[in-house]
DNA sequence: TCATCATATTCCAATACAACGATATAAAAT
DNA sequence: ATTTTATATCGTTGTATTGGAATATGATGA
């Protein structure tokens, strides 16, 4: 019971939701995603540090950067069902078609600093 | 996306989780599900508010008793399709299992007064 | 009409959460 | 070694949420 509301707690933020959107594209540091939110990189940390304690992603580290991508869902079975759900969910919503338009104009390289 | 959100919140605690696996078995009044649950009316009137706005539970009345049951998605392909995950989901989970060994012996006309 | 019963609503206290700025950590580059 | 860069963590603040007690609503029955 615990894993599946961590789950559906962790997916219950439109900024989380739209981390998940957003990772479907490609994976993505912190600070692109900070910059594609236009939210705070301490606040963007933290909510990637809770879709992966939902075990909805995952991260590596490439030298100084932080990769973050979808998980593939072997921790949870529930997380790996709603993975795929959002797969195709929420793709007609404006704020996520907003966001795939302005994130391939998005590059870790180009943003400044905090 | 907010409806998204709404039925993800419906769905992050666990009083209201327990609540739609009960409803799995059966339409319930609030009394009854405040007396499996263990808790104040009031709270579990609210609860079932919030699962109801979330299109995830539909409500009748019948005489004095207001009936609860499982709805049935049309409202809302998000909340069809968890609905349709939690029949398979959580059974294992002792909370739910207990609950379940409960349900069949509360009846609504063995519920005292508040 | 008045009392009763199940439910809904309101009010309040306690807790949880999102967001930010400031600081700490850790890896590269100089 | 020191500085720079990206990320993580800490502390704080405002807001949202949970839960219960008290009260209101609305239907039923005497």
């Amino acid at each position: 019971m615990k894993k599946f509301i961590r789950m559906m707690k962790a997916l219950s933020t439109p900024n989380r939701v739209k981390m998940m959107k957003m990772l479907q594209s490609r994976p993505l540091c912190v600070c692109e995603i900070k910059q594609a939110l236009g939210i705070a990189q301490s606040t963007a940390s933290k909510h990637l540090k809770i879709l992966e304690d939902a075990e909805l992603v995952r991260s590596f580290k490439v030298g100084l950067w932080v990769n973050y991508c979808l998980s593939d869902g072997s921790g949870s079975a529930y997380s790996a069902s709603m993975i795929g759900n959002l797969k195709h969910w929420l793709d007609n919503e404006s704020e996520i078609q907003d966001l795939n338009q302005r994130l391939p104009g998005i590059d870790r390289h180009d943003i400044v600093g905090r």
